[in-house]
DNA sequence: CATGAATGAGATTTCATTCAT
DNA sequence: TATGAATGAAATCTCATTCAT
């Protein structure tokens, strides 16, 4: 390996790590203020930088939300993907589904709060149709998923299954916005109470 | 009653008519694309008049948001209190509050909206703050049921209060988001499924 | 003098007391706040009407200001045209000019301040050159009275005439901005002192 | 002095003299055309750069006003100091103050325009404070530059002394509005005259 | 890699003015 | 005479983006 390519790959290595630093930092600045209320200065005064120097990085204010967001949902349907591939009855998948969703928040936090908050607007902009793309297989999927275990016998048969549909949904996701990595609760703490509370209720049997 | 006296209060009465009518629509507009995203232009547009009449009516784009939010929890808190002063066991209580918040979706859904999204920016700003002592009374009113249902046996004992607490806060706002006004299911039949679902689960018995 | 005359005319001298209200309310808030910083607006609320209301009386903003400053420059030129055809001498000539100014100053105030503050602006617009005018006569005048006094000895010939010119020019007029119609002082006493300074200087002798 | 250290000293200075300039620019247009009449858009043409441009540099309009005001000020009360540290006669010491006047006005013509005319209304913000401050620091001192005169016999004790007071302060300062820097006279030598007529007088002895 | 100055489009807001009532 | 709602132009200010250094 001559120093020439040894140095290639160093600056090419150094400058995808400088990326993923700066959308980290972006990605939680999006998220605690909102991406239209987040000017480019914002980011990078969270930075470090001007707001000129984050041009050298990225195109766009509108790339980094981009890809912010593709790189956690590639994340989120990889994981999922293992999950509906593992041939679970209907009941265990939701289990390990809504497990696999309370890691993917507390791996990507700042980005499952971006997506809560901003694809509905983003995906109007055709750059971001794979939102809307992601939100179809989403739904896809639940709603076999529900059906299925109402077949099985593991659910039940007498709710509205876009209503239940949507409950789990929002249920699951809107822990982004409270969620905190290394809080009191960890992921698969949280993941075990939220399960109790949606398959059995919270009263007293 | 005078001429006079009814000329003012039709005037009055007018003004403050046209005042709700625009709300209606900047909550709307707020709630569909977001209040930063959301010019004062394209509001004005949705009313049929022009940027700069609305200043007419209104101080700034900020006090549109705070009277439809401070319009909304206050309707929202009377509702609240008159159940909280009805003096129900924990789960009569709970149910009761359910229905009411998917009341004031019904009411006010853009409002609500807006409430959920951009709450947290907002109560930056002093202006605000009336927002986070209204969650915080929130907070406080569902802990305190949630503790007294244990109590009086009416909830499981063995999940993390806090958890239950944004459980079912998130769970029905949250439902402002794709509710709409003569949808197919009615606030009501929604309440009864969600509280069938909160209290007794999805799980097939 | 038939009915209708007579109510003609009490309209109309109605008008013109209505008019020249509104004229002092708005001189007076040009002068205290700056012809381009006073919105009609504040000209109508100092009166307690509506901004719009005031467009039953005037044309526009700008007609306001040129009635006020018309209606004070005609009357300073006619007391000013009074001494200067009296034929005095020229010392006594500037003593009588001093007082009429500070007259001028005790029933116009507002209008003065406007003019001091605001002439150099509005004479660029066609519609206000007479004000051009106006100052062009006014140095004449008090250039000419200057060289006369020089010649009959009764002014110093040592002085720049020019500045001694502004020197007057500016000191009696600025008075405008401090004084207080009905003050400690009365307008003849302060041009008295005045004339004492500007004459003798302030030195001991 | 290291090359990194040159750097950063270079561009500080380099940013305060565009800033300076900048200043300097929009003081010439403020005291040519009001502050109020006159928009950001004329200044930043005056400076040859566009309207938001100057955003980069200043916060706001007023933050430009500001800047100039208390810039001009400092300096003046810091020759004011000299001139009170100096421990002269009160005649001399009136000399001197004068002369200081005129050189203020020699260096910061605009600034002194702008604050002849503009300072009134700026003071009502809480932001302009400090020109109340100064204004009430400038009395103070000449009246007990008065009275000190008068008890060592180089003033006249009967005029008013108030009076005499606005009659110098006004006398000098409104030369701002006239004066042109190379014109025709120097600043000492329109001092020197403006010092015969204040305490000489103009009349012939 | 980053800076600092600027651009230029567009946002919020202001305000003189109009006009039906 | 005055009101109240609106207009429309223009003002202040913001901000994503560019670019020479």
């Amino acid at each position: 390996m001559s120093p020439r390519r040894r140095d290639a790959e160093g600056t090419a290595a150094a400058r995808a790590e400088r990326r993923a630093e700066l959308l980290a930092t972006a990605a939680e600045v999006f998220a605690s203020q909102g991406y239209a209320a987040t000017t480019v200065r914002k980011v990078a005064d969270a930075a470090g930088i001007l707001g000129g120097s984050l041009y050298y990085h990225f195109d766009s204010k509108e790339s980094m939300a981009d890809e912010i967001l593709s790189t956690f949902l590639d994340e989120m349907w990889a994981a999922y993907d293992r999950v509906l591939a593992a041939g679970l009855g209907a009941r265990e998948t939701l289990e390990a589904l809504v497990v696999e969703s309370f890691r993917s928040i507390d791996r990507h936090r700042p980005a499952v709060v971006v997506y809560q908050n901003e694809s509905k607007h983003l995906a109007t902009s055709e750059r971001f149709h794979y939102l809307l793309e992601s939100r179809r297989r989403f739904e896809e999927m639940w709603l076999a998923l529900l059906d299925r275990g109402i077949e099985e016998g593991a659910f039940r048969p007498d709710l509205d299954r876009s209503l239940v549909y949507r409950f789990i949904r929002d249920t699951v996701w809107v822990a982004a916005t409270w969620y905190q990595t290394g809080g009191r609760l960890s992921a698969e703490e949280i993941a075990k109470q939220y399960l109790a509370m949606v398959l059995e209720g919270i009263q007293a049997s």
